[in-house]
DNA sequence: CGCCTCGCCTACCGAGTGGTAGTCACCCAC
DNA sequence: GTGGGTGACTACCACTCGGTAGGCGAGGCG
């Protein structure tokens, strides 16, 4: 039940923002009354939590895998943004419900990031630091800002990628209730961005059969 | 007085969101009661689309001068990110608002941002196109995806940057109350890597004597 | 059976919301 | 002076919000 609950208030947290989904709202979408689901949850602000603590619960399963690819080689650099891209893109709401508490409140989430993300961006660093000094990749690459910056990509791009979505192709069809899926393209592009803008080599393959599948 | 009003929803909406900030909360930052902002304008979603139109009135001042500089040569191409970034770094709040509309609104955010950014995008990607045939520019960039994503990730980085700031150094005092300047390392590496990304010959200057000004 | 806990319910509360009605002081043209 | 518009105000409205009080049925257990 509880799950459920964590659930609809994720997908209805990230619509709407915290404080345009209310509590009936999310009720409603459960199946139950208001008073049952603060049986579960003593307070809003415990809900918001809780959906945010579930979240980067199952983030920190996903971190420790793109952790022992980023230290194996070069090749396997990307597996590290197409994780984070699976991650976000597998829920969108997910990116949504991060981008809006850290619209709403920087402050609190300051140090979660720093908690969550921090360690992590450490070890990205280092290994392109080793790689500046080994001329794999540009000298002039802030590594903090960097990954910093690629990370805000994956996010917003997913976050708004209903929108942003219609502007490199015209919607297919309109008044569908569905979630609409993220353009491959705008994702193939971010990778090829975060690529192409740290290493040296852009191209080792020569990009003549991606028509393929 | 209207302009008050404006200024003041705009930081409010900005930081608390549109059904978060209270047409109060506005009142009592411009100095006014509530039915005398009620008075200049006629309801709260009139104040939020007067806000928007306000602010998408300021970029298409902005938007000539950039097309100018983009159909220029190739040194001014940075130009187009420079002047997109100073349009938003000089207000944060801008960049707040708008993705929060984004988030919010999307349905109704879709007609607004083909009517405002896809005209400049298409001069741009044609630009990029016409740098791709002359082999200036990376063959494997997508035009569109590539814009789309540039300009997502100043609206991002830029709108948060108050929480990823701490990522990348950490803050120098705390319990400040001025808004904190947005990390030049930041908005450099953005740039970078939207240069770095799309040129094939990614430093013309050897980036020695970068310091100077 | 009696009793307790769990999960859910209806009914209600105070506070705050967006918005309206009506008033009042000012100022400027006639 | 006086009428009318302007821009602010007080007082109020219906409604929704998050949260509480208390009851009710089902199931486990002595």
């Amino acid at each position: 039940m509880a799950s459920q609950i964590l659930a609809q208030a994720t997908r209805l947290f990230a619509a709407r923002g915290f404080v345009g989904a209310s509590l009936q709202d999310i009720a409603k979408a459960v199946g139950i009354r208001k008073p049952s689901l603060l049986y579960h949850f003593p307070s809003k602000d415990e809900l918001r939590r809780s959906v945010l603590e579930q979240m980067l619960e199952h983030w920190n399963e996903v971190v420790p895998r793109m952790l022992r690819a980023a230290t194996s080689g070069e090749a396997q650099f990307d597996a590290i943004g197409e994780e984070t891209i699976k991650f976000f893109s597998e829920d969108p709401d997910r990116a949504r419900v991060l981008l809006r508490e850290l619209l709403d409140r920087p402050d609190e989430m300051a140090p979660l990031v720093r908690l969550h993300v921090q360690p992590w961006t450490g070890v990205v660093c280092d290994y392109i630091r080793k790689g500046q000094a080994q001329g794999r990749v540009h000298a002039d690459v802030d590594p903090e800002a960097y990954v910093s910056s690629v990370i805000n990509l994956i996010l917003s791009t997913i976050a708004v990628h209903a929108v942003v979505g219609t502007l490199i192709e015209p919607p297919t069809s309109e008044g569908d209730g569905e979630p609409a899926p993220i353009s491959p393209r705008l994702l193939d592009e971010v990778l090829r961005v975060a690529r192409s803008s740290l290493f040296v080599s852009p191209a080792p393959q020569p990009a003549l059969a991606t028509e393929t599948s």
